[in-house]
DNA sequence: GCCGTTTTCGGCCCGACTGTTTTCAGTCG
């Protein structure tokens, strides 16, 4: 089987820790660790790359030893330099290694002067006193070191951005409560750069006092642990188990820290790196002159961009991979935003298995400025959904088109359908003929292999009918793992059928993600950002879907609910593939413009 | 190991905090 890019990521990330154990230079060990973070980031697989003879030197960070490295890997299904280190080691270093507050040195220290190799026996040698033992190790440091092996076990490694804002947003209300004259306080990080999942929630602010608001922090209820209290930086883990990291500074100097603290880690590194080159060092502070040492302030991020002669980047975008050459090349995008969608396409209601009316959820639409949305009931092969058999589905279409006089949004039929496992449609053809807006789904048979499970999906996609596939991978953050295929196969197929794509807005599925969104923008596959709500309320969500597609680099040309009504109709009325027409002509349109 | 509007050699992001130390190494982001 060949690796995925996120497989060859963590080979790279472990034989750079794997050096730094060993004592090898750290340029050469940061040089593995950022082929790691770029190729993690990457949009389509290396495998395919590799054998379309691409030329892996050509992305940032790789060169020729690691591009060899990254084939071999591919070839032969291992490298035999990690292999090699692998043996040259004490085994379960790598493990070791885990443990937050352990780092290479100290995993190296474990091993080799205690012989220990398993996390359970750090946790013993943690208490019985030997790990105090080791050089600059004592009491405090193992305690600490106990304390982070208990606090792994009930933490999950990242947490679903659905469920960190709302976290962000509680501790942000009780912080200006405890602190009324605090200025802005707002996330920054991952959660402001609209990443899937949360590492931990940096909170960045100004106040007149820092130093009391990161005392409000550690005094909180809700806080169980305190993991570091500064006076300038503050972490601490509450009781859902997220860390919050706070840092408050001056607001003269807040573009500079809010610069630093969104990150990524990744666009900071090649920040500097291109300041460096100009004569200027970047910090939290601000950007310093390396010859006269003379340091500027900036009050906000536009500011701190615009010195180094950038523009402001959305934070969306900041990778660390394409967006500075991008930005300076010009070719920056114009982002979508929730105000340009003008419809939903994926809406279910009690007739199935929502919570509300259908009136209430045409209704919530209209509410949203919407000029179009379909209601999309599953189909009768989902039993547990209270799937629609061929007449309730009948005496749906003839419900809907009645109420539409009375409403302004336009209201399309629509089914949320079934793809068997043998790729057929779960109603009959002359059914799914009546229908405006089929959304063809996998709910079932997610364990096939993937030829089969590519041939599925394709074979759903050439249906004359179907408009949308829905959830492509049908994962659950941090529930389900996607479902096995040839992404770039399925993309290549919804191009040539003239299959539009879901990125289904729903926090637990962000599906199409970022990085495959990314890639289907490249082929020119229409996007369609949907709530898939099953409460009146859900349709607020699309904010999370709108993200996706933000960080997948998409204008508002590239989702096609944001074309106005009579545009969108005349796609949907449009045979396939031939309404790509519709859709590509205002894409080159407004490129021209 | 990677890279180049100063470079094919000689650089490589930067600072906070902790716990161990008498000036700093290790870890983290």
């Amino acid at each position: 089987m060949a690796p995925t890019n996120q497989q060859i990521a963590e080979l790279f990330e472990d034989l750079g820790t794997l050096l730094e154990m060993k004592g090898d230079t750290i340029f050469k060990i940061r040089a593995y660790q950022r082929a790691a973070r770029t190729i993690e980031q990457l949009s389509s697989p290396l495998t395919h790359a590799l054998e379309n003879g691409e030329d892996l030197t050509k992305i940032p960070g790789i060169g020729k030893a690691i591009s060899e490295k990254i084939a071999e890997y591919i070839n032969t299904g291992q490298v035999s330099a990690y292999q090699k280190l692998l043996e040259e080691l004490p085994p379960g270093v790598l493990d070791l290694k885990n443990i937050p507050g352990i780092g290479p040195k100290t995993a190296m220290a474990i091993s080799q002067e205690l012989g220990i190799s398993t996390v359970e026996g750090v946790a013993e040698a943690a208490a019985d006193g030997r790990l105090a033992t080791l050089p600059r190790m004592g009491k405090r440091a193992a305690e600490n070191i106990l304390r982070h092996i208990q606090a792994v076990q009930n933490i999950g490694s990242r947490t679903p951005i659905g469920e960190a804002l709302p976290v962000a947003e509680q501790v942000i209300a009780a912080l200006r409560e405890q602190c009324p004259d605090i200025g802005p306080l707002f996330p920054a990080g991952s959660l402001r750069r609209w990443e899937e999942t949360i590492g931990d929630i940096d909170l960045i602010g100004t106040a007149p006092d820092p130093e009391s608001v990161g005392n409000a922090l550690v005094a909180l209820p809700m806080v169980k642990d305190v993991l570091v209290h500064g006076p300038k930086k503050t972490s601490v883990v509450v009781e859902s188990g997220i860390q919050i990291d706070l840092r408050i500074g001056e607001p003269g100097s807040f573009g500079a820290l809010l610069q630093y603290f969104t990150g990524s880690q990744q666009h900071n590194i090649r920040l500097r790196d291109f300041a460096n080159r100009q004569g200027l060092s970047l910090n939290e502070y601000g950007i310093t002159n390396t010859e006269t040492g003379q340091v500027e302030e900036f009050a906000d991020e536009e500011s701190f961009y615009a010195r180094l002669g950038l523009p402001w980047m959305p934070p969306e975008l900041r990778t660390g991979l394409y967006e500075i050459d991008a930005s300076l090349e010009d070719r920056l995008p114009s982002l979508v935003q929730e105000s340009d969608l003008k419809g939903d396409l994926h809406l279910h209601s009690e007739w199935s298995d929502g919570n509300d009316p259908i009136e209430m959820m045409v209704e919530a639409a209209a509410a949203q400025g919407y000029e179009y949305m379909a209601l999309t009931d599953h189909s009768a092969g989902l039993g547990v959904a209270n799937g629609l058999s061929n007449e309730r589905l009948e005496s749906q279409i003839k419900l809907l088109r009645s109420m539409q006089e009375k409403y302004e949004i336009t209201i399309l039929c629509g089914s949320e359908c079934d793809i068997r496992a043998s790729g057929e449609m779960d109603y009959p053809d002359e059914i799914l003929a009546q229908l405006d807006v089929v959304v063809a789904s996998v709910h079932s048979a997610m364990g096939q292999d993937q030829a089969t499970m590519t041939a599925r999906m394709i074979k759903a996609m050439e249906h004359p009918s179907v408009t949308i596939i829905g959830h492509l991978t049908t994962r659950l953050l941090g529930q389900r793992e996607p479902v096995e295929f040839d992404v770039e196969a399925v993309l290549q197929a919804a191009r040539d059928t003239g299959t539009a794509l879901e990125i289904n807005a729903s926090p637990e599925r962000l599906d199409l993600k970022d990085t495959h969104a990314y890639r289907a923008r490249e082929l020119g596959v229409p996007l369609v950002i949907n709530t898939d709500s099953h409460h009146h309320t859900h349709l607020n969500k699309r904010r999370f879907g709108v993200a996706v597609a933000r960080r997948a680099w998409c204008r508002p040309e590239d989702i096609l609910n944001t074309l106005p009504r009579e545009a969108f109709l005349e796609f949907i009325r449009t045979p396939k593939p031939q309404r790509l027409n519709v859709f590509d002509k205002r894409r080159t349109k407004m490129v021209a413009t």
